[in-house]
DNA sequence: GTTCCGCATGAATCGATAG
DNA sequence: ACTATCGATTCATGCGGAA
């Protein structure tokens, strides 16, 4: 028993690759060879946002800046792999600015085919009270291919149906349907035996997810149900998943923990510190976890 | 009681103009004073969609097609007005179309203010499945304004608090949630801050409705609730609300219900004539709505 | 162990104040 | 006049301590 895990922590190790590559993306993406990524799933930094992590691009400079980038991820991505970018165009004077929208029309010159828009539903959005507008509980998931013939395995998100959703709309006032909906399974951890038997649907391009907040010792620009719904979405296992903008380093746990390779790319040292120090946690609790399970199905 | 009954019935009629136009929607603009509308809402056949009744714009002519309406609205609008355009891009060879965002930025440039999307999330939306995308279940509701000084009526939109759902509720019985269903429409005599106390939180700008279920002639494009909620939240009472590409007119009778007078246009001439039958059973459910209500409280 | 309450904490935005 | 910073506003969530 003890040897066969070790066996397993081993295969683990070797098999999955996750590597951090320190720097700006635009430079350390030249160095990563062309067609070799199916899943780019990132969150840059929002034009004028984290000022103090990172340099905080103007919102009339966001387009230019985004661009180089976006041209060497086309080059790294593979014909039938996918780009997800998390995105949202804040408020200036009033107005909502337009660089997310000039991005997407820049960026299909460059030959990305504009796929998808996903929303997210932020459902524990910024309070705030303002005179001319509500709470901004949104933001955009744009998808974007290389190619129309791109990977996509649906019936890995698909949910449970049917009673969930009648037996629970039955308690539950007008408001809080209006509410709460239908909630995005997290891949890991559930076991997807439970619902066997149930109904199974196919989710919509509508995710519903909170944010992460509070009490945890990194904080993330995206849950990780996030990229762990999408990683399950457009890949499969010992894929290879980049997220350029790395940050706190969520994409690449969910990728690590459901076994698919992954590249991170981050411009502040510390976070590649972090997030280096956090894998070997996360591996351990692959692990435990892992064994758990072959124990459970060794009796 | 008879005579007041009816000297009320008089006084709605008079009172609250609905007009339709038949027509052309650039050309019939024309006709209409300046600085007259405080909201329009409006739902256009989308491109290269619903062709058998509008002719089906065609995508790549969609936002030339639409901006001298853009122009004219623009000019009837009040500055305190808003505009509420539902609108969203089709997929044409497994990509987004571009016009929506390109209509974005051609609107700017008429001098129009890009000052919010809210998004419509459609709870039952069509059924389907392909290969290569989920089924779409949001639609865009962009916002535009003449200027940053405009109406906005919020304490007329609120929600019951999250918080007050999941603890409150308990002790709720099944009648008081009924109660709740009923808010939608008229808007008259019930005050739901009344009735709730002050546990209301301001929505936010992601809409949660399902889309109608109509087995009408005529194409519904979007539930009543729609235009309802956005005008209760940008007009008050005797406004003029007016939407250009009329069809089944949702808006109007919504606008008539809650006592604002409305302005429809449509090309197709039966829609007309169907809405103008309506209109007359709406003003009777009105007069009946009130005669109970003046009952009620001449007690 | 449960359930319940209190509290900190967000990819926010506006308006006022300060350089 | 134009930019930079700061305080006020506000609510869903998950944690920790208490009953």
């Amino acid at each position: 028993m003890i040897w066969k895990d070790l066996d397993f922590r081993d295969y683990i190790k070797m098999e999955i690759k996750t590597d951090i590559f320190p720097g700006d993306a635009a430079e350390v993406l030249r160095e990563i060879d062309e067609n070799t990524v199916d899943l780019i799933i990132t969150s840059p930094p929002y034009a004028d946002q984290r000022k103090d992590t990172y340099g905080g691009v103007p919102v009339n400079e966001y387009v230019e800046w985004f661009l180089p980038i976006s041209k060497e991820l086309l080059r790294v991505l593979k014909p039938t792999g996918t780009f997800i970018l998390n995105i949202k165009e804040r408020v200036l004077n009033g107005e909502r600015s337009t660089y997310v929208i000039e991005l997407i029309l820049e960026m299909k010159k460059q030959g990305w085919l504009w796929t998808e828009e996903f929303i997210w539903h932020k459902k524990n959005c910024y309070p705030g009270k303002w005179p001319n507008r509500f709470r901004d509980s949104w933001e955009r998931l744009l998808q974007f291919n290389k190619s129309k013939q791109f990977n996509m395995y649906q019936e890995n998100v698909m949910l449970p149906m049917g009673d969930w959703a009648k037996t629970r709309l039955k308690n539950l006032s007008e408001t809080d349907k209006v509410r709460d909906n239908s909630r995005v399974g997290s891949g890991f951890g559930k076991n997807i035996s439970n619902w066997i038997g149930r109904e199974l649907a196919y989710p919509t391009n509508v995710l519903h997810l909170a944010t992460e907040c509070s009490n945890k010792n990194h904080s993330a620009a995206f849950p990780e149900e996030l990229p762990c719904w999408f990683i399950k979405l457009f890949t499969k296992e010992n894929d290879m998943v980049m997220d350029p903008f790395m940050g706190s380093g969520t994409t690449l746990f969910a990728a690590r923990k459901m076994r698919r390779n992954s590249i991170g790319i981050e411009i502040v040292e510390d976070y590649c510190d972090v997030v280096k120090r956090s894998l070997d946690t996360v591996e351990l609790c692959l692990f435990e976890e892992e064994a758990a399970y072959v124990f459970a199905t060794d009796k």
